[in-house]
DNA sequence: GGTTCTTTATTGACTGGTCAATCAACAAAA
DNA sequence: TTTTGTTGATTGACCAGTCAATAAAGAACC
């Protein structure tokens, strides 16, 4: 029963899959029969439009990624002043899809797959150049030149933070790394200006 | 040619093949065979004096932290006032034993390891609350109730920027990591006092 | 409207390889 | 002869990726 036009909804399904795989248990071993099983299909079938299960993990991550931009640009229209927007970011950052465990033990895995894969070292990059200039653009306005040192304090603060929420099931959930990364925020301004 | 107390030796050259192995080319892939080759002796000797390949790892990871913990204590002696007892936590974060590469893929690994093996999350867990405690030790007469919190921040930051630095080749090595927290610091404790 | 051809979808079975862990056996020291 | 050290060989499991085969949907041609 062939239906035309599976390969998107096939992809989709897949990728979907994938990042639900690898929240439940937070493990990292996942296997391509298992995501498959997952997305109701066979392994054959995901590497037939796939290729290869590092190309599967990378499109999930690409996934994830752009849930990620289209947060921040959603909070970035609600934004009057420079401060709303580095505001924003930050609460872009953390907010409730990223701290999914499924969703932070797929950022651990890819970590790890960026230490070994060009492409997701390239997509890696990415993420953190966005971050990065979304933070300066906002606090050009405010502290001037200050503005990189301080954007990559917090991106770094920003990224620890999640990184030991994801780990330690204690630290700031949420809206508390949010309320620590402010802070921070509001120290690295008062001490700039 | 079975000399008597080999325990100790094989074990201690199992800990150091560990880390070596899995800093030759920053893989985690890392085989007990391989590492008992680096080690000059069979994958079954491996076997027989750690039980199983997560012992091993948590085995080198215990002297990591061992060493990491010794700098810290190293640093402290020298340091006179509270600032400095802060300063010596954080440079000791960012040594250069820290740095090396098989160092860092060793984190990584390690970060992994402790979403499932209980004794790795407890491992995670004494480190976290070693630096914590030291960061709140030094700041507690510099800035009084506010030191718990900084402490809080400033432990994330280290974290991040070790990450960030573990990742890209790219971002602050070492000095500059160092430079980077410091200014952290100096940001909070001038908005706290 | 039927017949062939091509494209897309789909899977079961298989391959080639890897690896952790075990075991039986051997060697030497006490 | 008991304890400690040591290994080659093997087992048992797992897994990514391939392949041949099947099935249907449309296209082209008559």
């Amino acid at each position: 029963m062939p239906k035309l036009g599976m390969e998107p909804i096939r992809r989709a399904a897949l990728v979907k899959a994938t990042i639900e795989e690898i929240g439940a248990e937070g493990s990292l071993e996942v296997t391509v029969a298992r995501i498959a099983k997952r997305a109701g299909m066979s392994s054959a079938l995901a590497h037939h439009y796939f290729g290869s299960k590092d190309e599967i993990f990378l499109a999930a991550m690409r996934h994830i990624l752009s849930v990620y931009g289209a947060e921040v640009r959603g909070a970035l229209v609600m934004a009057k002043s420079p401060r709303d927007r580095v505001e924003a970011v930050i609460r872009a950052g953390f907010s409730e899809s990223n701290f999914r465990p499924a969703t932070i033990a797929a950022w651990l895995h890819f970590y790890v797959l960026a230490q070994k894969s060009p492409a997701a070292a390239r997509l890696l990059a990415v993420y953190q150049g966005r971050l990065r200039s979304n933070l300066v653009h906002g606090l050009r306005p405010i502290c001037g030149t200050a503005a990189p040192g301080i954007a990559d304090r917090i991106a770094a603060l920003i990224d620890g933070l999640y990184l030991r929420t994801g780990l330690s099931g204690a630290g700031p959930r949420g809206p508390g790394a949010t309320a620590d990364v402010l802070l921070a925020l509001e120290a690295e301004i008062n001490n700039a200006t």
